[in-house]
DNA sequence: ATAATATATGAACAGTTATTCATATCTTGA
DNA sequence: TCAAGATATGAATAACTGTTCATATATTAT
C-alpha cells in the first residue's frame, strides 16, 4: 500500500469509512433497488404506473404466468413498493407512494440515457 | 376477467403494454440497478463517492477480502458505473459518471426516508 | 532477471431466487 | 351450499450470484 496518492486516496478512505452507513441501512436500500432489479418485476411497476390494475390486467400487461406474477406482486408487496386492496373477486395494486414513483422515474432516464455511455 | 373496473384497468393493462419498452431496454436498466443492489457493490460506490480510490484503499473502506472486492470491482465495471485507470502499480477507480452519482443519490434518499415508510 | 507489491481471475462451493405445477383460499352468483 | 372465477401459496427445480482459495498478471525497485 503505497500509491503515490497515498494521501488523498487515504483521505478518501478515510471519509468513506466515516460516512459509510449501517449495515442495517445498506441492506435496506439494496432491498429496495434490488425489488426493481429483476426483468420481471419491474415490468410489474412500468405497468402500474400507468393506473392502478387487478392481477389479471398485470398479467396481460407484462406477460408470463399468473402464478409467477402473482409471486413477484408478493415480493413487490414485502418490500412496500406496492399496495393491494381488495375488491369483490379482485385484487387491485398500484404503486404504494411517490416515492416508488422517483424511483421508476430514475430508471425510465436510464432507458432513454442508459449508464452505457460509451 | 370481469372486475368492475373492467374499463379503467383495461385502458391503464393497454397502456402499459404500448408504453412498455423492449425487453433489451428493460434488462439493461435491470442491470443498472442491480449493480447497486448488492451491498458489498454499493459500498463500493459509496467509498468512491467521496473521491478515487485504488483498490487497497477500497478493501480498507468497505471491509471483505481483496479477492471479492476484485471481484465486484470486476462487475461494476462491466456494467460502467465505474472507470479505472492504471496508475504505477495501482489501480484507481472512480465513478464513472454524473449519471451514477445521482443513483446513488436517489440511494442516499431512500438511506433516510426508505421505502419502508409505515 | 528477480523479488516484492498490487491487482485480477478461474474454479468450486454455498446461498439465493425466479419459475413451474399443483393446489388452496377467497369471493360472488345461482 | 355449491360451482366458478380470481388470486395466493407451498414445494421442487434450475439458474444465478457472491465469496473463498489458489494462482496468475502486471509493475516497480534492486
Amino acid at each position: 500500500m503505497d500509491c503515490n496518492h497515498e494521501n488523498e486516496h487515504h483521505l478518501a478512505a478515510e471519509r468513506a469509512k466515516a460516512t459509510m452507513p449501517q449495515e442495517e441501512s445498506i441492506a435496506q436500500v439494496c432491498a429496495a433497488f434490488k425489488a426493481i432489479s429483476e426483468p420481471s418485476r419491474l415490468k410489474i411497476l412500468l405497468a402500474l404506473r400507468q393506473g392502478e390494475m387487478c392481477v389479471y390486467h398485470i398479467v396481460e400487461a407484462v406477460g408470463g404466468t399468473q402464478s409467477a406474477v402473482s409471486h413477484q406482486l408478493r415480493i413487490l408487496r414485502d418490500n412496500r413498493m406496492i399496495r393491494a386492496r381488495r375488491d369483490g373477486q379482485n385484487v387491485v395494486y398500484a404503486l404504494a407512494d411517490g416515492h416508488v414513483r422517483e424511483l421508476l422515474d430514475t430508471a425510465n432516464e436510464h432507458l432513454r440515457c442508459p449508464i452505457v455511455t460509451e
